[in-house]
DNA sequence: CGCGCGTTTGAACATCTTCAAGGCTCGTGG
DNA sequence: CCACGAGCCTTGAAGATGTTCAAACGCGCG
């Protein structure tokens, strides 16, 4: 089990940090994690709120420390994209031009942690560990989308799938008596818009995976891996 | 035209600040110049050299002076993505985790700056100015990452492709007496692996656009618009 | 219990991939 | 300088895959 959360500002600004290195975890004295802590909010937020706005100034970074959110982008023709979704202790917003580059919104009842960029900018400019911990997070933001290209570039909706679910199975998978057990709180039309696809061939993928014994979906939002070298197997490019 | 590249270690060092703000520009006194100099190299490359090995340690960052790059990655299955091109004035190997995420490779002759990556992180240590540059680059490379998302992300081969051929024209689209013309010195191979299609069928789109009277291709690796109207309509996803 | 929304399924049509062959370009050698 | 050849690009046709429109299903909420 991940660490019960206890939503105050100091453990939130604890957070932050905490994936850091050990050497780094001892970087800020007391009085600095009061300064963090201080220009931290924890936001509570119902399913279907939004923590940014696409276009609105970069004005903070966010922390998720409990649910799930999903970053969504309007193209030019109105169409809705998926870059990302976001669990528990990933963050959003570190990379940032002037403006946001997409929206961000809970799929699910949602605990963040909400920095002010400027409050971290100042403090990293007294921590050059802290500094360079935001240049990691930028880094993983970087992966996360380059991660995001890979399962979607080549491969028919079957395989996309597939590799979707292999990488949810590592970010937010349990293991079950039998195999991994995965929980997707986004709706089936999140998935097509994160794969690129139509939802109903999104949902025949989802269908085909079932009836090859592959997974199996004992609800809606829950999926098991039945047979794991199977599901790697379809991963890799099969053809389309 | 571009301004003429002087290929010494001090103007290389000069060039990774130059696209700062004007305030930066005077951060670096002339000895840490000479510094951040020291730990430049320049690279001269023939056309299918290569800058960085896909898994190797990412030690260095690179900056093009001249020339282009092309962004490769190999799939689990084998086959071959490219997650980007670099030209004049762009970097790479900012963002990265212990390993390089991708190999770069020269798409024509071309001439790069390397900086040890070492040395720019202790370089930034002492400039906090520097180290926020370094983040900035990092959040540009995402960048480039969501705009390569959002160009194949939805709609036919035809669409994904005026979306490239818009995105090239602003990045090194030169303008003509008729409208832009743009270098395409990457094969057409390379736009299909960015696409995420078939060689065959990237040609085909290339053939409907000319046909259309959209562009035209005077040359191999030479593109003009010729109905820019028309062509960010085609940008609209149509269909598929 | 019934209604509404999200999901699944079905069928027709459009698009893309694959395999195969033809044509153009450029570099090389005579 | 011209001719040849190899590699790259384009074109063609068949089959597979995905989209779209439409309708049925089922789960959750009032």
């Amino acid at each position: 089990m991940k660490p019960v959360v206890t939503p105050d500002s100091e453990s939130c600004a604890a957070s932050l940090i905490q994936c850091s290195t050990d050497a780094m975890a001892a970087v800020l004295s007391p009085e600095e994690m009061q300064d963090l802590a201080a220009s931290a909010d924890i936001v509570t937020l119902d399913r279907g709120a939004r923590l940014i706005e696409e276009g609105a100034p970069g004005k903070a970074l966010y922390h998720v420390l409990k649910g799930s959110v999903q970053l969504t982008h309007i193209n030019a023709d109105g169409q809705r994209l998926i870059t990302g979704f976001l669990f528990q202790g990933d963050f959003a917003g570190v990379c940032v031009s002037d403006r946001y580059p997409f929206s961000a919104e809970t799929i699910e009842p949602t605990i963040a942690c909400r920095f002010e960029r400027e409050a971290l900018l100042e403090l990293g400019s007294r921590h050059l560990e802290f500094e360079r911990r935001m240049l990691s997070i930028a880094s993983n933001e970087f992966l996360q989308c380059l991660q995001h290209l890979e399962i979607v570039m080549g491969g028919s909706v079957e395989t996309k799938l597939a590799r979707f679910l292999l990488s949810m199975a590592e970010r937010v998978g349990v293991s079950d008596r039998a195999g991994r057990v995965i929980e997707l709180p986004m709706r089936r039309e999140a998935v097509a818009d994160y794969l690129g696809h139509s939802p109903e061939a999104t949902s025949r993928a989802f269908t085909r995976l079932r009836e090859a014994g592959v997974i199996s979906i004992p609800h809606r939002s829950c999926v098991a891996i039945e047979n794991e070298r199977e599901l790697e197997a379809t991963a890799l490019r099969a053809a389309a």
